[in-house]
DNA sequence: TATGATTTGAGGTACGTCAAGCAAAAATAA
DNA sequence: TTATTTTTGCTTGACGTACCTCAAATCATA
């Protein structure tokens, strides 16, 4: 197996390697009617340029910056973890990684680190994003710079961000919804749904995908107006325990993510007949899992979604393809046997 | 940020970069006192060798061979699919991919196999294992000739293969039996497991999994004796539609892995209130997701599988570290509303 | 045809490591 | 002490690409 180099291209092309050099890195100077034969070349001969030799050669150093919500979370907690975990781990590709904490759910705060950060933010932004115009005015000046932007966990579709990292969460609340329809046995009784933020674009596409599911197949469930605890396990405690004596025959509870502790601490005296779907992997949720208190949980592995965040960053910056299938973020269920 | 050089060691152990050269590549001649002091340096200065430059230099040409059984199951064929896949994306890391195919379930196909290959094995092997002592003397062997060795899908632990790729199959019997658990709602009934073959560590261990949590917690359920498929759709489907008829009250069925498709079709007639598991995830088991006729699928990405062997051949020849939580193989549930 | 602008070639240096060979120094043996 | 072996330093040339300079060739325009 013998690599095709640059030098071979220069050849097939019957250009000078300087020239093959100048249509790779697309400097001027080069007529048109030889950029075409040489990019010719370089198809014919199947040529891959050494991204390797070639960041070797740049004394590039990439850089990456994080912005994520500075919330306490379990989940966010993990992210962060996971981007410090990163930032050691990708120091050998040549990959420096700044994590910027910002207030959660403040789109006036994204702004302004981006703007307080200015050059220094590096070649490419991975954020958390909010639904604002704030937001999507910010991104688009990024890349109007020439800065690439993934959004993170949290999508705006509708900016000019070049990839969104995360899972389709209409899809993850339309998994709880299935399963919670295979759960129940009940003949009938209601749902209960714990919501997060309204503000993060998805708790609100999962509690779309949860009540089309089960608005369409479970006209024996009702679905009882959601409480909304603010990510906070006391709030979410203290509310769901009177919802549940209020309401003596909720048979199913869905927890869309933020304070599921105080979701777990709630169901200590309820019903055994209450089937529970929750997010965020914990302590709390796996002990609650192996006691059988909860049936299941939906999780977006944050160490994978780091990892692609900054491998789509850096294959945006080389301009590289990137590879879907390990790009892809699942949806993961996990019940008592194949916790991690 | 600046990146520690071979050179940097060298001036902080007060020795020239050709004894840092010398330790770095563990070559002969450095005297032990000398080792150490080099070591230390190395180690105050979180010096890291930079691979991609090594491997430059070394004009090295990773070499690793693939052996997977020629069987005709979905899921084999989507691994060979994979296998070719990564080999023509890993080129660019240098990394050359050979595939050799076996016939299934031969012991002694796969150590002759290895015994022709000889030297052109190259550096690892990533293998699917059959439990047998001349498959385990096989691999023994290999990893005496300094050839690294990874079990594949299934596994032989008491071999010296260095890693097993591939997910915890009695776990994934596990979930199986767990989520048949909850989706079964009658009061009592059969349970019908369809196995695949038995010479396959995998395969039993599903079904172990399986019969302990359905023993354990399922007293209602009453688990039929298997069925033996031979991993071929027209047998899977015949026995089992004569068991369904034989037995009107199975409610739940597992299919442990392979021929899923007869399952499929022997499930045409079957009574709505029977629940159902399987494995592999083809066009058939999608659609029947998709009808409602299977409730859910246990895989094991395959995708992930092949490039999950490959890095980890990749960090085995280059003495690095592996990243854990990059390459544990997820135990995916997929119901109708993940499937990607 | 002369002029200037554009395009191309040639060549060098660098990136961090590997892999040699040879000479010098140090340690060990006689 | 001298001879021998072992250890170390020094140097050089790769690897494939980037990036720069200078000169030569080609082209367009007046």
């Amino acid at each position: 197996m013998v690599r095709v180099t640059a030098q071979d291209v220069a050849d097939a092309a019957g250009v000078s390697l300087a020239t093959v050099d100048r249509v790779l890195n697309n400097r001027k100077g080069v007529r048109e009617s030889t950029v075409e034969r040489v990019m010719r070349a370089m198809e014919q001969l199947n040529f891959e340029r050494d991204q390797a030799a070639a960041t070797l050669a740049r004394r590039r150093n990439y850089r990456f910056t994080f912005m994520v919500p500075s919330g306490e979370t379990a989940f966010f907690a993990d992210i962060r973890a996971e981007i410090e975990s990163a930032r050691a781990h990708f120091t050998k590709d040549r990959i420096e990684i700044n994590m910027i904490m910002v207030p959660p759910l403040d789109p006036n705060a994204i702004a302004q680190e981006v703007e307080r950060l200015g050059a220094d933010i590096g070649d490419g932004v991975a954020l958390v994003a909010v639904e604002s115009q704030i937001v999507r005015d910010t991104i688009n000046d990024l890349r109007a710079r020439g800065i690439h932007v993934v959004t993170f966990i949290s999508d705006v579709p509708t900016s000019g961000r070049e990839r969104f990292v995360g899972i389709d969460n209409v899809a993850a609340g339309r998994v709880a919804a299935s399963l919670l329809k295979r759960f129940v046995h009940a003949p009938e009784g209601e749902i209960a749904v714990v919501a997060g933020s309204g503000t993060l674009r998805d708790h609100v596409e999962r509690r779309m995908g949860f009540e089309q599911v089960m608005r369409a197949e479970c006209p024996h469930l009702s679905v009882l107006p959601w409480i909304e605890g603010e990510e906070l396990a006391e709030v979410v405690e203290s509310k769901l325990t009177s919802l549940l004596t209020e309401n003596p025959n909720v048979v199913g509870l869905y927890s869309i993510g933020g304070g599921t502790r105080g979701v777990i601490d709630a169901l200590q005296g309820a019903s055994q007949n209450l089937r529970v779907v929750t997010t965020e992997l914990s302590a709390h949720t796996r002990a609650a899992l192996i006691s059988g208190r909860i049936d299941a949980v939906l999780v977006q592995d944050p160490s994978h979604e780091v990892r692609s965040a900054v491998r789509i960053l850096k294959a945006l910056t080389d301009g590289t393809q990137i590879n879907e299938k390990q790009e892809r973020i699942r949806i993961e269920i996990f019940v008592r046997d194949n916790l991690p």
